[in-house]
DNA sequence: ATTTTTGCTTGCAACTTACAAGCAAACAAA
DNA sequence: TTTGTTTGCTTGTAAGTTGCAAGCAAAAAT
């Protein structure tokens, strides 16, 4: 893979220099919000990424750290992809795009995740990120 | 301009239909924190875009609701561009990039922003956000 | 033993990007 | 007033990226 050049040292450019495509805050998205962690999973979201981008940028997300590989406990032809601490400190980023993805285009998905956010948004984020960080020890 | 298409209902990937590439987040944050909102200005941006990335990027988001186009006062060659409400609703999610940004690639740029978002990260959102919209009445 | 599941890789046409050069209206200086 | 400069683009072209379809191999299920 590639290695990925900083075009800055801005932040926000920083951010996008990893992120900045359509495709890689999905894959994360998944795993995030929709806990399916798996190639298979990935390539029947309703987005339908082609499967060779997937493989590619799986490839780039563990290689700079946002996600692990591991052997499916029940299948040795499956494996489980699961956040690093890198990408659960995206969490507030994906629930500001949730939030803004939805205002501009209501109602959006998951009702269940909006109302939460609307109701409590600090608490809905740290509560999705203790949960993502227990799911690390087992 | 192609129009663009929404690749499922998600509120994430409808933000990332407009907003998941390279270039258009870095112009929104050139207006909306560096206050730099002239082409020339875009163009000679750290990142350095290329010139007709930058046209097609402007076309973009004026086509689609984000920046809104009007002659500099003082000279009918020269444009200024300035952010709609559809934008100013992105600041959020401009400071979660930030904050990431910032903390896997210490120390970023602008530390009294950053300074300012650790301190009060709701009240340095919307007193910029206020800010914005003020000069959006000039 | 054969078929299915799972996670890829390969080939290729279409599209997008990056870089360089060119261009025209507005303005500024001589 | 004419000559040069600023400003905001457009065009051409090579290189890179994407999307689609097909193929492949290890592991699992039948």
């Amino acid at each position: 893979m590639k290695e990925i050049k900083s075009r800055s040292n801005c932040p926000v450019s920083y951010t996008l220099d990893f992120l900045g495509d359509k495709w890689s805050l999905l894959i994360i998205r998944d795993i995030m919000v929709y806990e399916k962690p798996t190639y298979g999973e990935f390539l029947c979201s309703d987005e339908k990424i082609a499967t060779n981008i997937l493989a590619n940028r799986l490839e780039m997300l563990e290689e700079n750290g946002f996600i692990t590989k591991k052997v499916s406990p029940d299948k040795k032809n499956k494996f489980n992809f699961s956040l690093t601490e890198k990408a659960i400190a995206l969490v507030p980023l994906i629930m500001e795009m949730a939030i803004w993805g939805s205002r501009f285009n209501p109602p959006g998905l998951d009702p269940e995740l909006m109302d939460s956010l609307n109701e409590d948004k600090e608490g809905t984020i740290i509560a999705l990120q203790e949960k993502l960080r227990s799911a690390l020890q087992k």
